[in-house]
DNA sequence: CGGCTACTTGACTGTGGTCAATTGGTGTGG
DNA sequence: CCACACCAATTGACCACAGTCAAGTAGCCG
């Protein structure tokens, strides 16, 4: 796999956390990394596992999950070039030391891996990093009790349409022209993202379409009443 | 409402995050705090509102929840003596200002309120402070992730059962006599804290209780096999 | 003792999950 | 270049969990 020690570099830079270091800092950051690569597929680590260290993507998707005990899956992030994940039993008091869930590649990937002690380590010498680092936290927070409010309170179709509109900037770029959410991840991603199935899935934007408010294609979805959509989100 | 200073203290004594400061940390952060109380039902803050500080409880108890648009409730948490809440908005960066969810008190309470600033200027001299947040924030972050995979990937009873046997020690205190848990709060909230209604929690007491591994009674659950409650939250 | 609230029970319904079959789109090999 | 094969997505039929509405019961305080 091709991969540029720039690729990397922008990453850092992309990431919400990384992004406020200095550049001297995120060099440091950048040698207690381990550059690695996997294929589309790949299991990174398991819910349950032991804890080794975190991620940083560089470059590809994964999506973390969780299972049922009869194999439906609830996404509970994507992550993208720029994010990091697995954080959490980092900062967790050591009676805890295991992957709250599973990932797993989507595409062809790279990422910064950081092992626990010498990220640790880093932060010892770093302490404004700790700020940084509350930061991320406090924003997955919120947006876990914002999916919590969603799968609890709202069916599928709410659902789909706040997604929808939250991928779309809030100014039209063009008035005219419906904004486009492309989805670079399969439909069955996107449904267990949504908490629910394919067939459902497929239910509900075949339902959003008969009622004109978005057009569906195979790969694409434009949102053809953008208005429409937020009416059926507004109530939070 | 009597309030003797003694009470704030020992809560802060118990809180898992300042618990773990020094005896002076802790009389200095007590200065920045405001005692406040509220009687049963006063609602403390709404999901939306502008953030003015977080809440320490020192007596009584509070309920997070959000509402959906036709009045249904999810409660997040249940706090109690010792926990503190509504930290999250301090720590994000202040594009969002506001208070993710609603809280209320369920019965006569006391506080120890502390003001945004008041706290970030203490967090400013006590930068170690900062690592006890994010254990706390982690460890939250790590229970929503279980919550939400309860509520979309187990029906009521896998929950409930769940929920009986956190509340229980993991070694018997005594082999015979059976595990109970009291109900400090009206059995709605603790619907509402399952992701259902007062009437789907009733059903699944007694779905529960036929199957012999609980006994119910007005304001305490015995559990009467915790082994066969234990099989049926097996496969988290 | 009366009235209020919390809780329970019953009957009904709808959302959405499951299973099975079909369609469609894509990549590979003849 | 077409045909087949494979996987993703869709559609249809079915069903069950759980939410709603309504009535009834119990417990508690005034």
């Amino acid at each position: 796999m091709d991969l540029s020690r720039c690729d990397v570099e922008s990453a850092m830079a992309d990431h919400s956390f990384f992004g406020g270091l200095s550049s001297e800092e995120r060099a440091e950051l950048m040698d207690r990394g381990q550059v690695q690569t996997a294929t589309s597929g790949t299991i990174l680590f398991q819910h349950g596992e032991a804890y080794r260290g975190f991620y940083l993507v560089v470059k590809g998707s994964v999506h973390i999950y969780r299972l049922s005990p009869e194999g439906r899956m609830l996404v509970l992030h994507v992550m993208r070039p720029g994010e990091s994940f697995a954080e959490v039993p980092l900062f967790e008091g050591g009676n805890e030391d295991t992957y709250p869930a599973t990932a797993e590649t989507l595409a062809d990937s790279a990422f910064l891996f950081f092992p626990e002690a010498a990220f640790l380590d880093f932060i010892d010498h770093n302490p404004r990093t700790a700020l940084h680092m509350l930061g991320q936290m406090a924003g997955r927070l919120r947006e876990a009790v914002r999916q919590l409010d969603a799968v609890s309170l709202h069916d599928v179709q709410e659902r789909l349409a706040r997604h929808l509109v939250e991928q779309v900037p809030a100014a039209p770029d063009d008035p005219e022209t419906p904004p486009t959410v492309k989805l670079d991840i399969p439909k069955s991603i996107l449904a267990a993202e949504l908490g629910t199935v394919p067939e459902t899935l497929s239910r509900a934007l075949r339902a959003l379409e008969e009622e004109n408010l978005i057009r569906s294609r195979p790969s694409e979805i434009a949102l053809m009443d953008v208005r429409g959509l937020r009416r059926l989100v507004r109530r939070n």
